[in-house]
DNA sequence: TATTGATCATGC
DNA sequence: GCATGATCAATA
């Protein structure tokens, strides 16, 4: 339909002319006065700055504000798989907390490849390269707030302790092992530590390539790494001052 | 009520 | 289908 494309069209254009608005960091120092700057703010207000319309819940708009906080930023990895912040490196998340101050859910990392993981090291994984360099920005998410009244919190640039890392590791050749060895389908989300793999798709029908047993490929679910709000909570009791 | 498994939107 | 951004909701 002509009208569908148009309005395609102009929303796209709109998109390019927002995010034109909100300059690109060139230092970790830029970007982190820029975030510094949307601490206190209510989702309505930034909304607001980029014509944007608030949903009334997430049913349908679940990435709504990671793509909020993403465009007032500036980030430049489109959907690439590399870091949001592609010459600074740096991965953004918007963290949702909830009213005791804790992490309500965890946090999605990237897809995982479920046909050749064998061989790999850790040094050179997507997750590796994702967690080494994160802006964390809390957001409020109290299901009795408003969508439009809830306040971004403090960032927090961060990068793995090495005892987080050796943890994170551990758990990323755990599952490295399990797929190279064909036990993709064994996978359950209750294992590993800090790290967890559970489904990553459209729904419980999408199929991709995976392995199996005999080293034969095969359809399997999607998956994906998500990091345990265990860890996260862990993350941010240590690096903010307790309330 | 915390966690696991399922699901939604969008671009290419 | 796979990548990005995540939250929803059934169940243990």
């Amino acid at each position: 339909m002509n009208c569908v494309r148009l309005l395609r069209d102009f929303l796209r254009q709109e998109h390019r002319r927002m995010s034109s608005m909100f300059k690109t960091p060139e230092t970790e120092h830029e970007l982190m006065e820029a975030a510094r700057g949307l601490a206190g703010q209510r989702l309505g207000d930034l909304a607001k700055q980029c014509h944007r319309r608030v949903p009334t819940s997430f049913h349908q708009s679940k990435g709504w504000v990671g793509q909020l906080i993403e465009m007032m930023l500036g980030t430049d990895a489109a959907n690439r798989s590399e870091p949001d912040f592609v010459k600074l490196g740096v991965e953004l998340k918007t963290i949702p907390i909830d009213h005791k101050g804790r992490p309500k859910e965890t946090t999605f990392i990237c897809t995982a490849s479920l046909t050749q993981m064998g061989g790999w090291a850790y040094i050179d994984s997507r997750v590796c390269k994702k967690l080494s360099r994160v802006l964390w920005v809390p957001v409020q998410a109290d299901p009795d707030t408003e969508i439009g009244q809830r306040m971004v919190g403090n960032p927090l640039l961060w990068s793995p302790s090495m005892d987080d890392e050796r943890v994170i590791r551990a758990d990323w050749e755990y599952f490295a092992n399990k797929i190279a060895n064909g036990y993709v389908e064994t996978i359950s989300a209750s294992e590993g530590e800090y790290l967890q793999m559970r489904p990553k798709g459209a729904n419980s029908k999408s199929r991709g390539w995976g392995i199996d047993e005999d080293g034969a490929s095969v359809k399997t679910s999607p998956k994906g790494f998500y990091l345990r709000a265990r860890f996260t909570a862990k993350l941010l009791n240590e690096n903010y001052a307790a309330i």
